[in-house]
Formats: C-alpha cells, structure tokens, sequence
RNA sequence: GGGUCGAUGGCAGAGUGGUCAAUUGCUCCUGGCUGUAAACCAGGCGACUUCGGUCUACGGCGGUUCGAAUCCGUCUCGGCCCA
C-alpha cells in the first residue's frame, strides 16, 4: 500500500481528504507542501533552517541537474540525497515542463517531437534531447524517492488539437517511462519497499474530457500517483475551478494527487478542497527572495481556513522593501513563530533588502515557508 | 589680492541659442512573480491637470534675443594656479 487514505471527516468540503503517502525514506502526511530545490538547494537555505519550519520533502529538478552538475556526477555522488546531505523524501520532476517553459519562452531553445525534448542547454547552448527513458535514467542517477515521467505540458490558450496530441504523446511517453522504470527496478534489485515512486502527470488544458481521457489511461498502465499537469490558471488568470476538480475526480481514489507547482495559499486551499493531496511551488522561497511575504490575517487555525468563504480571506501579503516599513519595529508576522519572526522587525528585514544583503531574503524565504507549511498543518488537522 | 575654471533635478554627470521638464547611471518609490533561464523583471521619479495641456525650473539678480540651462554683465559660493 504507497498511499492510506483515511476516513473523510464530517463537516468538510466534499472533495477534502487526508491521508498518509509512504516513500522509501518514510511517511507524509497529506496534504503537504514542498520546497523547490531545483538545482539541489532550496535558495539560500539550509537544510537545518528547512527543518526548522517543518519541511520534510522537497522537489528537484531533472533538467536543471542533467545540464549541471550532470548525471555522472550525480552517480559519482551517491544521488542527491548524498550531495545535499538530505535524508527527507526527494521528490524529482522530469524536466518536462522547462523544456516546455523554454521553448514557449523562446522557439530557438528547443521543439517537441515524438522521441521527446529536443533543447539547447540555456547554460552553454549545448544540444540535448530529453526522451522518457532518459528522463526516469536521470532520476535513477538523482536517486530520488518519487519520480515524475517526462510529460508534455501546453498552454491553456493552446488550441484543442494540441492539447488532444500532447494528451497521446503524454500517455505514450508514460507509458515508455513505466515500462523502463519496471525494468531498472528489476535490474537494479528493488523491492516494492525500497524502490521509488512513480507518478504521471494528467494533461489536457482547460478541456474537461481530455482531462478525463489522459486519467483513464495513464490509470488504466497504473502509476503510484497523479499529477495535475500545465497550468492551473486560464491565460487571464483566472483558477480553472472545474478543471481542477474534474481532473482530481478522474484519478483513483486510492491514489496521491499531486497538484504540479500549485500554487499562491489561496490556490493551495481551493486544490485540497477539490481533492488534491501535494503541493509544490517556488512561490515561498522566490516571492520571499524578493520581499514579498505571507502574513496570517488572524491566528491561524484549520476551521478558519477551511470555512473561509473564498479561500483567500485567512492571510495577506506585504512587499518588506516598502517605505511604511522604515519605522516598523514589529516582526513580519505577528502571530509566525518562526526564527525570523522570533528574532527580526520588519525595519530590519527592509534594512537588509535595501543594502542588499543576503540575509534578508533568507528570512523572508524562512518565514514563507513555515507560512505554507503551517497553513498544510492546519489544513490537515481542521481544528 | 590677481588669474583661471566651474555651479544642471536626491546623488553623480550629459546637454552648450529653439526639437529640453532636460540623455544616462545610481538612489528612491510602486508593481509583478504559481512543476525556478528569476538575489529577477517591469513601471514611475518637478507641481497641477477636465490628460489636451498649464505653470515653476538648470546658483542669485539684471541684460541680449521672437526665443536662453545654453550668449553678455554682475553678485554669491567652490576648485585650481600665482602672490
């Protein structure tokens, strides 16, 4: 059993669940959030100052490590497990959604065909081609606990025929991805305790029956959990309520549902409610890398949260680097008991972002993280 | 005391008769960041505005000119050189 979901409890929304995700490296508990450490490091943070705000999993990234340091010496290394000296669950995406990112950014950096992802390195523009053997090899190579096959993302303003074919080409690579996966579990030894996960990623854009189809065929080749894949918010912005929901409806209910890089606390809350157990998302640590900060509207508490009409009315944001900060002697969040909040004002914490030293933004990527990973708390336990 | 060079928006520093409310950089102000090409990026930065303009500005005062940050006189302040 990789995922014990446990009784829903009265008094929710329909969609909410709890429940327990069991890696190689130990237990989660669901919902939970994760730290993007793309290129093995949270930025600017250790993993003591990590586990001081509650993080337990984190999320790497194949693109970014196969282009530095590479896999030989990640293999060389022992993984990254090793490399970062992290023994929480390591969670590694395929790379599929950068070369996605990139080659929407900029059509010289890549292109898409049935082999996989063909990109020049935005490193030194060398030529790569990510196919899904390679990607799950990679991650093999990271040694990482839950793995990500290599998928096609588009964007929601992309016609429906691309979509349809990015649903086929995802499904086939999937497939590819399985297929090699069971064979280095095989090779390699590992039992059902000891090998990674594997998850898939739904795409299908904003279209409810590609969602539906690209679910029941990933479901029907069988992976240990789903993800929700592109992106989450329509080309206004808007949050695609029924897609999302739809979508977390399409996959086995005994299986985690991971909601890629979702998202604002806001977008966080309204995935759970539609019935999405992980989270992943550089919002923390980059938004407080660059001073904005997450603050609790009042003292947090799951009912709060859960019951808040719009999802977003539990907490506020400010930018630290504002002048009405100068004279501010209190801390980031009055109610936060995290080691900033413990120890700083927020004229200090402006202080440091305007001269620009480092310790600023190390704080305020602190602080954000133990707001999501507080708000994950209290979302659990509906107290 | 004599000579000489200079004084431009928060700072540095362009401009040297109209196209100048004034290039550029920095500071400053405000936004934006959703599976991280992001310690990044964007916008603003004289006042007022019915958003078309109007007014006040390039050390002070006074001239020349249709028109001056730009030319002339003078004063003030500063740098350098000579006594």
């Amino acid at each position: 059993m990789i995922f014990t979901k446990e009784e829903s409890q009265s008094n929710r929304y329909d969609m909410e669940r709890s429940g327990i995700l069991h890696t190689r490296v130990g237990d989660l508990m669901t919902p939970f959030f994760m730290p993007d450490a793309t290129r093995a490091s949270v930025r600017g943070l250790t993993n003591q100052q990590l586990k001081s705000v509650g993080i337990h999993p984190m999320v790497v990234n194949t693109y970014h490590l196969m282009l530095q340091p590479g896999q030989q010496f990640l293999h060389d290394h022992g993984g990254v497990h090793n490399l970062m000296q992290w023994d929480g669950p390591l969670l590694s995406d395929s790379g599929g959604y950068q070369v996605y990112s990139l080659i929407h950014k900029n059509k010289e950096l890549g292109k898409i065909t049935e082999q996989g992802a063909h990109f020049r390195s935005v490193i030194d523009g060398s030529k790569h081609i990510l196919t899904p053997q390679k990607a799950i090899e990679i991650q093999f190579a990271i040694g990482s606990d839950m793995m990500i096959v290599l998928d096609d993302p588009r964007p929601p303003d992309a016609p429906r025929q691309e979509h349809e074919a990015a649903v086929q080409r995802t499904v086939r690579w999937a497939q590819e991805c399985r297929d090699y996966f069971d064979n280095q579990c095989l090779q390699r030894g590992l039992s059902q305790h000891d090998r990674p996960l594997l998850f898939a990623v739904v795409q299908g854009g904003p279209y409810v029956q590609l969602r539906q189809k690209c679910a029941a065929q990933l479901a029907k080749i069988g992976f240990d959990g789903y993800g929700f894949g592109g992106r989450h918010i329509d080309s206004d912005g808007n949050f695609m309520e029924q897609i999302i929901r739809e979508t977390a409806a399409a996959i086995p209910d005994d299986a985690p549902r991971f909601a890629l890089g979702i998202g604002t606390p806001h977008d966080i809350v309204r995935c759970y409610r539609a019935g999405w157990d992980m989270f992943d998302c550089v919002i923390p640590s980059r938004e407080g890398r660059h001073g904005r900060i997450f603050t609790w509207s009042q003292a947090p508490k799951g009912n709060a949260i859960i019951k808040s009409k719009d999802a977003s009315d539990f907490y506020d944001t400010i930018n630290i680097s504002n002048a009405k900060f100068v004279k501010d002697f209190t801390p980031l969040d009055s109610f936060c008991k995290c080691y900033a909040c413990k120890t700083y004002t927020k004229s200090y914490i402006r202080h440091l972002f305007h001269v620009g030293e480092p310790l600023g933004a190390q704080m305020a990527s602190l602080h954000n993280l133990h707001f999501y990973t507080t708000l994950m708390e209290h979302l659990s336990n509906t107290k």
